[in-house]
DNA sequence: TATTGTTATACTCTATAACTATA
DNA sequence: TATAGTTATAGAGTATAACAATA
């Protein structure tokens, strides 16, 4: 497999010599540029299922927690309840998620997946066990370590 | 310091107990969840200061390579050229970035930090310290090899 | 009064493609 | 022809505030 050479120009002026400076030593940096990293090669390895990251979130947490309303959903992904109604709407309005009205209280929805959703929900999974599959071969040993920290940080930051 | 409890509605419905199944053991999930909290953190230090993470590394960046061109930075950012001209535009009507026209190719600008660039860069790189200082607590003796495996990650995802 | 979900609205960040002015 | 930067435009994703229906 031949690896393509993108953008490695090794250029005109200061192209090919960029310093990062105390960048490259701050945890916070590397931490982003390594979710943009994992984050652009989920979104192309699903590309053509054709659902983002975050709405394949939401999918598995419908999946999880059937009859789940919106706005706890919106608390589980850390969004604003109204940042799930054009999320939804479009969920909804392509077959993949059926919302019904609550009995017990009629001003919530009560949210599951269809079984077009479920299909849609499996062929990002196994696109997430592929993605993880890549990421095992970067992480190696270090694994269940990463991971302890990455639950760390999410946790114990205000 | 009391810390606020936010959303801990221990609440109606599923509100209390969401299940995240998968989600839990995926490392792409969990690097989006610690980035997002790392970020948020961040931007909560450094609200007072007014510039973004974003605008911070670019700052650092045009400070690091002192008459770096729009596109070089584009590309040390991760950005098309096309996304650097309204941020450029901003931090330049703000007196933060001089621009100027390199006499060797009069295509393309040399940039750098004024005063008040460099007065702003040194005041978020406070914030960051800080931030790092937050992370280093959570991180412990984890720091390095952290550190380690983000930039592999970054490196080595295609 | 409080909560669920929607609406109206706006903001941030980003990209693609076509353009200009140089090279 | 190719490159640096701009413009026009669009899209994704998010939030706040006010609102109707229901609790």
């Amino acid at each position: 497999m031949a690896r393509k050479r993108r953008k490695t120009k090794a250029a005109p002026g200061s192209r090919a010599a960029v310093k990062f400076g105390p960048l490259e030593n701050w945890v916070g940096f590397n931490l982003r540029m390594a979710q943009e990293a994992a984050f652009a090669a989920f979104s192309h390895l699903s590309r053509e299922v054709g659902e983002s990251p975050g709405r394949f979130a939401i999918l598995t947490l419908i999946a999880e927690n059937p009859g789940i309303s919106q706005s706890a959903l919106g608390d589980a992904a850390g969004r604003d309840k109204s940042s799930m109604t054009p999320v939804l709407e479009g969920l909804v309005r392509r077959g993949l998620v059926q919302r019904a009205r609550a009995d017990s209280d009629r001003r919530s929805y009560r949210l599951a997946l269809t079984p077009a959703g479920e299909a849609t929900r499996a062929r990002m999974t196994a696109c997430a066990k592929r993605h993880e599959k890549n990421l095992d071969r970067v992480l190696g040993r270090d694994r269940t370590r990463f991971m302890q920290v990455l639950k760390r940080l999410a946790a114990e930051l205000d």
